[in-house]
DNA sequence: ATGGCTGCAGGATGCAGA
C-alpha cells in the first residue's frame, strides 16, 4: 500500500498537476494539505475518475485538508481534538480496510508559526500539544497508524540547505523541534529516516529566490508511523520531480509503501 | 534566504504562506 502526503498549495490551481502526478504514481493513499477550498468547491469528481474516495476537510481561502483512498472508508473524523473554538481546518482522519485488518491514516496540516514571539507561534505550539495528546491516544489501539502531513517543522539541521538562514524561523525554533521529537518519542517511526538519513532530502523549495534551482530546500513533509505501521515499511521516496514541473506546488509528495497482503 | 513568488477573495490590492 502506497501512502503520500502532499501540500498542494490551492486544489483548484494545482488541479492538473495533481492528477497527473496521481496518474503516474497511483498511491492508494493520499493526505492532501492546503486545499485552500471549501467543501462543496473541491474538484472531486475529477479525483473520483481516477478511482479516489474522496473526503474533504476544507474552509474557505486557506488552509484546508483532504483524504483520497482507492479502498472506501470505514470511517471518517474532522478536525484535532482539544480546542472546540479552533476554527482552522487542518486535520482529517480516515480508516480503511485491509485483509486482517484496518489502517488508519491522520492528514495534518501544521500551522506556520510565523513569526515567533507572537500568538502565531503560541497557537503553533499549542497545537502540537494537541496533536501529541490525539497520537497518544491513538497509540493505544494498536493499529497501523501513519500520521501524514506538512508538520512546517525542520526536524535537524540536515533538513536543510543552509540551517543557520532558518534560526529565526518558527519551522526551526527550539520548541517546533522539541515538540516533533515529543511526538516521535511516543514511539513513532520517521519513514522517510527510517530508509535514508542522508542530507539533502527536501521536500518544499520556496518559490522564491530562484530556491529550486540553487536546491535551496527544507524537509518539512513527514509520514510517522505507529509500531504497528512501522513494521510494514518497505520503502519511502520523495518525489522531488515533480517541483520541476509546470504550476508546481512549492511542497513534493512524498510517499511510503507499506506491505499488506493484497495491497 | 526575514522574501525576489504564488494563490485566494474579490473585483484593487491585502493577506497568508515558509
Amino acid at each position: 500500500m502506497r501512502i503520500a502526503t502532499w501540500n498542494i498549495n490551492g486544489v483548484k490551481a494545482r488541479i492538473e498537476t495533481a492528477l497527473s502526478w496521481l496518474e503516474e504514481a497511483a498511491p492508494d493513499v493520499v493526505c492532501l494539505q492546503e486545499i485552500k477550498s471549501i467543501d462543496e468547491g473541491f474538484p472531486r469528481e475529477a479525483f473520483e475518475r481516477l478511482g479516489y474516495n474522496v473526503e474533504t476537510h476544507g474552509q474557505k481561502g486557506f488552509n484546508g485538508v483532504a483524504l483520497l483512498s482507492k479502498l472506501p472508508f470505514d470511517e471518517v473524523s474532522r478536525g484535532l481534538p482539544g480546542d472546540p473554538d479552533d476554527v482552522q481546518a487542518r486535520f482529517i482522519e480516515g480508516v480503511v480496510s485491509v485483509k486482517g485488518g484496518v489502517v488508519r491514516v491522520g492528514c495534518l496540516y501544521l500551522p506556520n508559526g510565523n513569526p515567533i514571539g507572537t500568538e502565531k507561534f503560541d497557537y503553533k505550539l499549542a497545537w502540537m500539544r494537541r496533536l501529541e495528546a490525539h497520537a497518544r491516544e491513538r497509540l493505544l489501539l494498536e493499529e497501523p497508524f501513519v500520521l501524514a502531513g506538512d508538520y512546517n517543522v525542520i526536524p535537524d539541521g540536515k533538513d536543510a540547505w543552509d540551517p543557520r538562514a532558518w534560526v529565526n524561523d518558527a519551522l526551526y525554533q527550539p520548541e517546533s523541534r522539541m515538540a516533533f521529537r515529543s511526538l516521535l518519542n511516543l514511539g513513532f517511526t520517521d519513514a522517510l529516516r527510517a530508509v535514508d538519513d542522508s542530507p539533502g532530502r527536501y521536500t518544499f523549495w520556496d518559490y522564491q529566490a530562484g530556491s529550486w534551482q540553487k536546491n535551496w530546500g527544507i524537509r518539512i513533509d513527514h509520514l510517522l508511523l505507529s509500531p504497528q505501521a512501522a513494521d510494514r515499511l518497505q520503502g519511502c521516496e520523495v518525489a522531488s520531480h515533480v517541483r520541476g514541473w509546470e504550476k508546481p506546488s512549492d511542497h513534493v509528495p512524498v510517499v511510503a509503501m507499506l506491505g499488506f497482503e493484497g495491497v
